[in-house]
DNA sequence: AATACCTATCGGAAATATACGATGTGTACG
DNA sequence: CGTACACATCGTATATTTCCGATAGGTATT
């Protein structure tokens, strides 16, 4: 993950509205939600929030796969795997001791 | 970390700048750097660059101590290892499956 | 073929973010 | 005390984001 990746991602999850769907999808994986599900959830208009998700996709935060006539939206934890690994670096580089104490409350989960 | 805390630091870290700049903190850990060393190091202007870190330190990110007559500024880690774990928590939260390889690629650093 | 359904995109209005120079506030130095 | 310095804040112009309704483009159903 390259800095204008990690720019992409940061942004598209700093909106209430599509950290709220991307959390929601984490949480669906691996079945996904449709389009639809995740407007509801939403409670905005479909439009907006086809932009909104459009912003998620640009980002590789969600990949959507045609079912019938509609959407299913996965989370691609790869990419959140990545923005993570991102920041983590950004404390790691050649300073394990401040990266220590962060590995040590991750392995909570 | 809550869920505002979450979006605020994932909005300041969004723009090239407050990343570069929040980077070049947790590089100069422990120490920490001047404003004006920051201001040089961004290219924007003062004023510019006095809101931009603004919002680094609104969103909890960085925090700052006079020292003499300017101020050193310093990356706040636990703000970002609290974010960290934020994102983890989403792909965590009873699906180890998930978290593991996350945790496995953190680890070599 | 006609219709209903699901999602993307367009057009435009309102709100927010971003940038700068100018000015204000406080601190050290002579 | 006066001056130079370090940083924040104000005022303002521009760009971007966000939202909606309306419309377009496919896909299944009848």
């Amino acid at each position: 993950m390259n800095t204008d990746t990690a720019l992409a991602a940061l942004a598209a999850l700093s909106h209430p509205t599509r950290l709220e769907a991307f959390r929601l999808l984490v949480q669906h994986e691996p079945e996904g939600l449709s389009t639809g599900q995740l407007v509801d959830a939403s409670g905005l208009s479909q439009s907006t929030f086809s932009t909104h998700l459009a912003v998620l996709a640009k980002a590789g935060l969600v990949k959507s796969e045609k079912r019938g006539r509609q959407f299913i939206q996965r989370a691609e934890i790869d990419a959140l795997k990545g923005l993570m690994i991102f920041l983590a670096k950004d404390c790691c580089q050649g300073r394990a001791e401040l990266c220590e104490p962060l590995l040590a409350e991750l392995s909570c989960c």
